[in-house]
DNA sequence: AGGCTAGGTATCCGATGGGAACCGCCAGGT
DNA sequence: ACCTGGCGGTTCCCATCGGATACCTAGCCT
C-alpha cells in the first residue's frame, strides 16, 4: 500500500493490461526508444538496434501503428523511404521508456553480476 | 538528441540490453508490480494476476531470482509457504515499473481506441 | 484412510519469434 | 539494353516458448 494503485494491470482483460501486453516486449522498449527523439527511417532503425531484423522490426512497427503509438510516412521515391514517428499518443510513452532504458543503463551491470554470482556456486575456496 | 542518452540499450550484447531483455516481458512487469509493495505468496500473486499460469508465474519468478532482482522465501511448514520479494536491487525497479503501469492505466483506453479505429476502416457513410 | 492445502514439476501441443532468402522498384553505370 | 545496387517488405521454415492439464510431495484434519 505504499503508493501503488494497483487498479487495471493485475485484471487480465482490462485496457490497462492490454498496454502493458503492448509495450512490455523485448523489441518494442528498444523501437521505441529508437523512435523518441524523432522521425527515424527504417533502416536506420535497423542500424540503430543492434541484432533486430527487418522483420521484426516492421512486425513490431506495424503492432504500434495498429495501437495508434506510431505513424507510418512512406515516400514514393525511389529508392523508397519509409520513416517513422511517434504520434501524440506515442509521446507520451518517452518517459516511460526514458526511465526504463535509464535503470537498464544504470543497473545492467548489476544484474550481470547478480546472474554470474548465481550461476558459480562452486568456485570459493575463500 | 533530446535528452535521450542512448548508450547502452542499443548495442546488441551489451548489459543495458539484458537488462531489458529480463523486465520487458508480458509477465515479468505485473509480476514486478505485484512484489512491488512487500513481500507476497506465491497463491496470492496466482490471484492477484489474472490469467497467469501457476508455472509461467514460477519461470518468471525463477528468473528474476537468478537476475538478483528477487529473493525467494521457502517456509518448512506444512502446508508449504513460499514468499517472493524484491531484493534491493530489484527495489530500484519500482519506480520505472510504477511509471509504466501508471501510463498503461492512464492511456490503455486510448489504444483500444485507436486499436477499434485502425480495424473498423468500413463504415464511413459520410 | 482419505481428502485438503500449497507449491512445484512433467508432458504435451498450438502459437509465436526470428533468421535467411527472395521480390519489386527504378536510377545509374557500362 | 542489361545488369547492378539500395530500400523496404514479405515468404518460408524451424526452434522456442506459452499455456493447459495432470501428477507429486507432505503433513494436518475429520
Amino acid at each position: 500500500m505504499s503508493g501503488f494503485v494497483p487498479g487495471g494491470v493485475f485484471l487480465a482483460d482490462c485496457p490497462g493490461r492490454l498496454a502493458v501486453e503492448l509495450i512490455a516486449d523485448k523489441w518494442t522498449v528498444v523501437v521505441l526508444a529508437g523512435l523518441s527523439e524523432g522521425p527515424v527511417r527504417h533502416g536506420e532503425l535497423v542500424e540503430l538496434i543492434g541484432g533486430i531484423s527487418r522483420k521484426v522490426l516492421t512486425q513490431t512497427l506495424r503492432r504500434l501503428e495498429a495501437h495508434g503509438l506510431v505513424r507510418r510516412h512512406a515516400y514514393a521515391e525511389v529508392p523508397p523511404r519509409v520513416e517513422y514517428e511517434l504520434t501524440p499518443l506515442g509521446a507520451t510513452l518517452i518517459d516511460p521508456i526514458h526511465t526504463l532504458t535509464e535503470w537498464a543503463r544504470a543497473h545492467g551491470d548489476a544484474v550481470l553480476e547478480a546472474l554470474d554470482a548465481n550461476s558459480e556456486p562452486a568456485a570459493h575456496h575463500s
